[in-house]
DNA sequence: CTTGGTGCAAACATTTTGCAGCACA
DNA sequence: TGTGCTGCAAAATGTTTGCACCAAG
């Protein structure tokens, strides 16, 4: 299944400018799809915004349940799924135990910067990666349709 | 736990050059530790050279396996993590449902593309990317201690 | 001999799925 | 009034672990 993809939006945006957006995108794919915009859904992706960085289906639950709104595993799992196949949100893989989420508007954060001391996670862009990601894939007669880099880092010293 | 490092060889190697080493490496590195190089350890190296490539603990078991050398999964699982623990080994996490691994020699194979329609994966090495990356983490204040970049590719045309 | 290794099977953690009842269009 | 959605619990998957016996140094 391939829903409708989002249409994104150069440029930097206050978050208000993204909810909603974000909640007619997921609205559309599904009316697309001839799914339905449930309230379960419809919380599930504004937990997600209030997150605004990467989040696990743990996590997700957990703020949900504090939130009062119970929503099952089943179906944040299934959401997750249906929010990535319309391209809302990005699976992020760098940890074997368990997946990890972020939005995925504007195309930011397909770069990680994973403190190994710490474990802290950052997601940053390096706008220059783009160009050389292209250029490999063109030598080769293939199209780059995404990316994701993981850079290990520690602090400064040692 | 963190075994002996591998004493990475710079520029390009036979397989033969490399083989034997490694063995060298894992045997050290295991005594280093007081634990023992057994056959079970050095045919699952061995198979993983000859693999040459990404592979899954799967994969290893299959090929043990079909040299007659039947070692149990426990025994895969545990190894793995000593070729990973002494740096002959990287975990490569792409796919949510299994961890792939690659030999580590000489850094190479942080960056893999992945063929979305073909589900194919090769792994390349883009020396300006370490460049890049440093420059990163130096604005920062941090220091890069590896990476792994993942390209999602699909044939020229579309 | 002593310590560590192996295989097996059970345990684990995350994610997926079957199913019965519920709810929106 | 039907199709899709939810929650629950069971299943599935990849990986880890406890244990009894075996083997290397």
């Amino acid at each position: 299944m391939a829903l409708e993809p989002i249409k994104t939006k150069a440029g930097p945006s206050a978050q208000l400018d993204i909810i909603e957006p974000l909640c007619a995108v997921f609205r559309r794919a599904l009316k697309g799809e001839g799914l339905k915009y449930t309230p379960e859904r419809a919380m599930i992706l504004d937990t997600i915004i209030a997150f605004d960085g990467l989040f696990e289906a743990e996590q997700l639950l957990d703020a949900l349940k504090k939130k009062g709104h119970s929503v099952s595993k089943a179906t944040v799992y299934r959401t997750l799924k249906l929010l990535e196949s319309c391209g809302i949100i990005q699976q992020v893989l760098f940890d074997r135990d368990q997946s990890h989420y972020q939005l995925a508007v504007g195309n930011t954060g397909n770069t990680l910067l994973i403190n190994i001391d710490s474990g802290e996670v950052e997601t940053l862009e390096i706008p220059e990666l783009i160009a050389l990601r292209d250029k490999v894939c063109a030598a080769r007669g293939l199209k780059a349709k995404g990316h994701k880099l993981q850079i290990f880092v520690s602090a400064g010293d040692e």
